[in-house]
DNA sequence: ATGAAAGCGCTAACAA
DNA sequence: TTGTTAGCGCTTTCAT
């Protein structure tokens, strides 16, 4: 019954136990070269009876391939990362493959730590996801060792490949619908203008604006740190100004409840004194009062496609000059509830709030860019 | 400068072009044995010029230790849980351990799956939080085959260490503090009775009763699935009954945001209508008006102390019969804000809500018992 | 179709 | 102190 003695059996008491060669043991696991039906059923029986498993490590050391992907994301904290992960996990172990999580807690030389920390590992695959640094030099040297990077949100210029949420048109349509509320002191915050996101967004914002022969108020684009804490200490400061804004746009989910903590404070009520615009689904956007309308994107999708992508380049023999770099874009929602209101000439009665759709079907459909 | 001709170089091309052996290269590098410190910086100087990292798969196979922790959760997406896995996260880090993730998605076959799986890339630890098992029988298996598990807010048996929250003094206290305000019809949600954290609560809510000479109205004890939508048709059901409780107490960050919707359905207002204990400090519990008494525990505190444990027992000579079983368990705190109010004897004035302190501060300390 | 044998890159035991 | 060598468990030629 037991093993050898102690420890776990070894492909080589299978094969002793089946009465073949580990060649032949080995052969019968993969369903590879020339093996006999009676002696695949051999080995399996002997397997069963022994309980042996393939050890992994092994394999990997013979094959050069791990069966692991790593993903390195500033934070995981961010539910909307969260539900991204989780969606690419899903996905990934359904072809057989782990996920080696790290944070980089936006620390950069944190985040080339970790890349090395993966790489000696032998991950097969690396998923870039919310990482500070969006140097495409980096993407060339991992690329120019064969191992496949996907971005996530991120653009690591040409030959980097990846899956990309359109924040351009997401912040341009929610800036649009701003605009036609008549708003125009609107203030834009979201995470850093280093990455991807924040620099999309700004254009969107700033686009806008120039559709309708506008500028938007410089003073009021806060594209920096993405915590709640400053979140709120902005929000404050731009609502203590002389003139205050009367819209805010949130991108975040920090700062999202940052900015609704700094109105509570400042004892302004949405969207009568001012309107907001969120972002994703969550509970929070959900339940507040009003309940607020946001620019979401299907996260699972997002995550399911990044999954795909690198499953896609997995697959492909890596003898192949490195595959054709390959962008997905997905577009986002504007799912209107009662956080926006028209800007009422000083302060009539009371706005009343706009809800111009039921929330669409969370199912999105990601177009192919390039 | 170049390696050999592709690939990565391997510690023997350092100890080549170092002049020296590769048992002196290796050991060079582990600092074990006797080296001299000349033929340390000679192999050093060639790592570094050569580019060379050692092979973490290599060095498993060899060494039968993987450097990783492997963690099995029913759904990170959970926020408590992500939090949780974020400092487990960095602290293995610390001591250079990666973590691999995967999610059971509450399928108890799926979960054995996923432990074989993490089993066969020989992890070097597990960590099994928030599973729907709770089988002694599968610890003493593991244990037996030497692979320490450290397990996160469950329960299994004798043999298991891990860290646990004191849910059963949390429900406690929540529950002794409506009781206070005169509330007797409170109804308890909280995830299924199967694992620890819900009998924990049961029990204790059950017991806050006790003390007082009275006994809850079982039907009002909802412990089962933890979606929102679940507790949102349960709230629904609950509160269109005959005589509908006066309090909820709701512990899970889904299962408050089912409920707030389902009042918020029902069109009845906390905390005048009914009184609300929440969940963790999360951002709707914050921002919610009005802000919601919410139990919590130590998050960070709760994932690092887990990793600690599994830290500890991988330090461990495995050799020794295995280590004492070492159980943590961290304290709950109310957070008093505004969501609970004393029961009004029918409706008189709008009871005014009861704000008892401050939020204490977010570090907990947790108590280490037996 | 199968067995024997050669490693994958590294560490550790044993010699020198 | 250092070099040599034997594997860790597996896959994969290469003979047979």
């Amino acid at each position: 019954m037991k093993p050898a003695r102690k420890g776990k059996p070894t492909i080589r008491d299978v094969a002793l136990a089946a009465g073949v060669s580990v060649g032949t043991a080995s052969r019968a696991f993969n369903r590879a070269g020339r093996v006999s039906e009676a002696a695949i059923t051999a080995v399996q029986a002997a397997a069963e009876r022994l309980g042996y498993a393939p050890d992994a490590i092994a394999q990997s050391m013979r094959t050069r391939s791990s069966g692991v992907v790593g993903l390195l994301v500033s934070d995981f904290t961010n539910p909307l990362y969260a539900r991204i992960i989780n969606a690419v996990e899903a996905r990934l172990q359904r072809d057989g493959f782990a996920l080696l999580l790290a944070n980089t807690h936006n620390d950069s030389r944190h985040e080339l730590a970790m890349i090395d920390f993966f790489r000696r590992r032998r991950v097969d695959g690396l998923i870039l996801g919310a990482c500070e640094t969006e140097k495409p030099e980096l993407i060339d040297a991992l690329l120019a060792q064969d191992l496949p990077v996907v971005a996530l949100d991120r653009d690591f210029g040409p030959l980097g490949s990846g899956v990309n949420v359109d924040h351009y048109h997401g912040a341009l349509q929610a800036t649009r619908y701003l605009l036609k509320l008549g708003h125009t002191r609107i203030a834009l915050m979201t995470p850093g203008q280093a990455v991807r996101p924040g620099r999309e967004r700004i254009a969107g914002f700033c686009d806008a604006f120039a559709e309708r022969g506008l500028k938007p108020e410089p003073k009021l684009i806060r594209a920096e740190r993405s915590s709640m804490e400053f979140a709120f200490s902005e929000a404050l400061a731009l609502l203590s100004a002389p003139v205050r804004p009367t819209a805010f746009v949130c991108l975040g989910t920090r700062i999202l409840a940052g900015v609704l903590q700094g109105l509570r404070h400042s004892g302004l009520s949405v969207p009568d004194d001012v309107s907001v615009v969120g972002v994703g689904d969550t509970d929070l956007s959900q339940l507040f009062s009003p309940a607020i309308t946001s620019l979401t994107w299907d996260l699972e999708a997002v995550g399911t496609a990044t999954a795909e992508l690198m499953l896609a380049r997995l697959s492909t023999a890596s003898g192949h000059e490195s595959v054709e770099p390959e962008r997905i874009v997905m577009t986002t929602q504007m799912i209107l509830r009662d956080s926006c209101g028209p800007l009422s000439g000083t302060s009539t009665a009371p706005s009343e709030p706009v809800r111009a759709a039921v929330k669409p079907s969370t199912r999105a459909k990601g177009g192919v860019a390039k």
